[in-house]
DNA sequence: GGGTTATATAACGCAAGTGGTAAATAAACG
DNA sequence: CGTTTATTTACCACTTGCGTTATATAACCC
């Protein structure tokens, strides 16, 4: 999970979310983040390359400027997996319930 | 979201994993990464408290052993983000087609 | 109580990641 | 072409996080 490693920072996870409602410039991208963060315009190219290469955004020249794009694939990625962990979970959560109800806990809980 | 942050970790991902069809306690946990990543008891009890103290799993002795469970509420944080970014970007898709396919581009993307 | 098992914390060294500044690369534009 | 703008790369300092070993805490068992 490449993506999740990714996405395990703030600045980026920041960057993806200025991506969500469409296509931005590595310029306007830095700027925001620059601005949020208080972080260089090198330090948020260096954020972007990771998600990059991470499979997480894409980016396209366009002329003078680099756009940057979510890459859906990543983030259905990340759907289905944590998706599969509550899934799987919650067929479980009554087992436990019961467990504790049952009172094989003395006072193990306080 | 700390949530994010804390799941960034391979060792603490596959926690989760080994977590995703029931409880298990510490130590159960703990020689299962351990086997897998190398890492020794402590190690994997740091990471569990990591996870514990972004949220993401929950813990209660249960006499000599502390039993971990996943806690769903955080993977539901995790799905709505993920969908949020991807369900905003699939309709602004149609118009970074259109402006390539629209001939703007000279030579930008070979 | 004394010993054993289970788990967490402490103290510390090391590696990885992050940030900054400066320089390189690339494209537009006069 | 040379200059300006946009973006990346290089290099280095520093912080953060991870791992290890040793130790503390707590519950169970005899």
């Amino acid at each position: 999970m490449q993506v999740m490693d990714a996405l395990g920072d703030p600045v980026r996870r920041r960057l993806v979310e200025l991506l969500s409602d469409g296509e931005r410039s590595a310029g306007q991208l830095a700027t925001a983040v620059g601005a949020e963060f208080g972080i260089s315009q090198p330090a948020a190219s260096r954020h972007l390359r990771v998600l990059r290469e991470a499979g997480v955004v894409d980016s396209v020249p366009q002329g003078a400027v680099r756009l940057y794009s979510v890459r859906p694939e990543a983030f259905d990625q990340v759907e289905a997996w944590a998706s599969g962990i509550r899934r799987f979970w919650v067929g479980h959560l009554d087992a436990l319930e019961t467990e504790i109800a049952r009172g094989r806990r003395s006072r193990d809980d306080d």
